[in-house]
DNA sequence: TATGAATGAGGCTTCATTCAT
DNA sequence: AATGAATGAAGCCTCATTCAT
């Protein structure tokens, strides 16, 4: 039992740890963040994080994947809870437009340096593959279903509008993560709601 | 004349240093990247490159602006070339979706370290928006031309359908420049011209 | 407790490494000398001497403000120790001329550096002025002193007669501290105190 | 005949660089100064000094022998036009102590930078000790001379009068070269001119 | 004669990592 | 469990020097 609960308490200390790691890189990038500005955020010490995690690429890997991890799970409730094919589309596509001024811009940031580090980190990678993969799926499963049901008439094959879909998101992503884009995450999400109702001709 | 030319041999060294900046960035990243490593691409010592540039990271900044610079260059081109809006649109939409497997890849990933970087390299986004801009603005003349001539007949106002096209062709960029997407360049080039068909209602 | 006695050690620390400096810029010069040849004197690495300060610059400016500390402390000894003004005298001017042979050469070549330095470094030069400043006014008080109590009946006003022994000191410093003198340290004492015996007509 | 101008021509040249070297050692220091600033200073390129002077050790070096040999002719000039002791000996005191204000700073620091540096490069130590030499015999040769003449009744033995007085003026030459004295160049003189006055007993 | 492009050695500095406490 | 002193590898950068022109 103690031993349990000390785990768990190790556990902790390790999410606190990994999100000090998601703000810390979306401020500083993969690469170039120091495990001390991480240390800081978390208010400990370098050697604590060492103590944590077997090195800094692993601690940064681990990282990112709870960033994936987050995004999967916030996905699957949307799907979980939300059984009219359109609502649930449209929640989809806020839960990743809308994820920037919600929520801190550091993560924003941190999703698009993982797709940028994922080109020279294997590791990384896969675990974008994952993810990629698990949100076509419940892109599409939201889409086959209103097709099946009738509501949707697409006016396209449901592969390529859920890639379409995802496409556009995709981008908005990169446009508001690098603040360097011409949409606010607002639009973004009306643009695409937008597109996506003509290709289903909903 | 002699200065002249001297001058064009400088300039033409600087630009051999960019191109292989830009391929280092490419496979290593903007921040891990080593001087040792672009010299070594370029055939040339690291201290020829602090000759040629000030600091590594005016270098650095220098080799992403000429990615945006050589982007914004082509859509130029085409635009003088192409009169007819839907060709164009096209050729536009393949040149940004088909830059990856025709050039080295590397490319493309120092495009997506561009956008990543951008959010904490105050030059590099002042860079990036402009290029951005100068996009929007190609894609939307050429919806405006061809929905003036009657060729399209868009079921969405010019704006969103330029925003969505961009949208979407960002988001295949990160898709396949991190290696980690679903689809290959093919395929994007396909779903864009597609989607963009439908919007437009050739 | 602990914690007092942590401060401690890394003062401790400190002053080891700075002992070092000043024996390693006598032998090299303050602006050639080296991190590794410091941290070779003292048994340590380059890196630990980083732990300690923040950067070279500062770290050397420390050493030779050491070494102006601990002058002023050896006059003030000397001060509060001797009552009788000639004796008092001899002995300043014996602190100055006598340090070369007895302790090591290298502090005696560290003073002419400091000197040397200080019309480039502002830092330098504070202190170096508060070092002069402190040093002549402990000579003048021990002058006045005399003068006061009648044992010297000086053939020049007491502020020349100071100005006049320390430039004396300063320039027997100056020749030793070069190597190229034509003085011994012993002989530099001598001089210096039979002028001023003559001077103050003892 | 074209041999010889071309080679006084050269000779003007090396006159110049070591001009400017002189200037720069003084600004900067001889460890620290940088051919590029007395390139610069001088209006050459560095390529030019390098064909001039064997290397950058060897150029300096002759600098601060040209500073020595400039010293020692604006003595032996004094030496040769002045026959009174007591005047001589003044305009001697007043060729130290007045060279500072006069000429420019540089210079005086320099001649510190060349004390200092003496102790650890074997020839400037043989050149400063050359100079050292010269100036103490005209010093003593002037006293012997106003003792032999009677115009001095010295109240300590002549070497010792000697040393003193070149102490003196050493010392405050570092004064003032270090720029964090206590006297000005006036007062410096003063003080030694009067201290001379009595120790002759004029 | 003089230039300046190019080299490469060597310094300062940063930072992940180790380890004694 | 946690700290932080200490290490040492590796990067950027400076600059004297070389050499083709």
């Amino acid at each position: 039992m103690a031993r349990v609960h000390e785990d768990s308490v190790r556990e902790e200390q390790r999410q606190r740890l990994l999100d000090s790691a998601i703000r810390a890189i979306g401020r500083s990038g993969f690469d170039s963040v120091r495990l001390r500005d991480i240390a800081a955020d978390a208010g400990v010490t370098t050697g604590m994080i060492q103590y944590y995690f077997d090195s800094r690429q692993a601690f940064l890997v681990a990282a990112l994947e709870k960033v994936g991890l987050d995004q999967i799970n916030s996905w699957s409730q949307i799907r979980e809870v939300e059984t009219d094919p359109w609502t649930r589309l449209t929640r989809l596509i806020a839960a990743c437009a809308d994820r920037n001024p919600g929520i801190a811009i550091e993560r924003s940031a941190a999703w698009l340096e993982f797709c940028a580090c994922a080109c020279r980190h294997t590791e990384l990678r896969e675990i974008l593959s994952a993810v990629n993969q698990r949100w076509r799926e419940v892109v599409l499963e939201t889409i086959q279903l209103g097709c099946a049901s009738g509501v949707f008439r697409p006016v396209l094959d449901e592969e390529t509008i859920t890639d379409a879909i995802i496409a556009m998101l995709d981008g908005c992503e990169m446009s508001i993560g690098s603040q360097a884009g011409l949409v606010t995450s607002d639009e973004a999400r009306a643009v695409a709601t937008q597109v996506a109702e003509h290709l289903l001709n909903r």
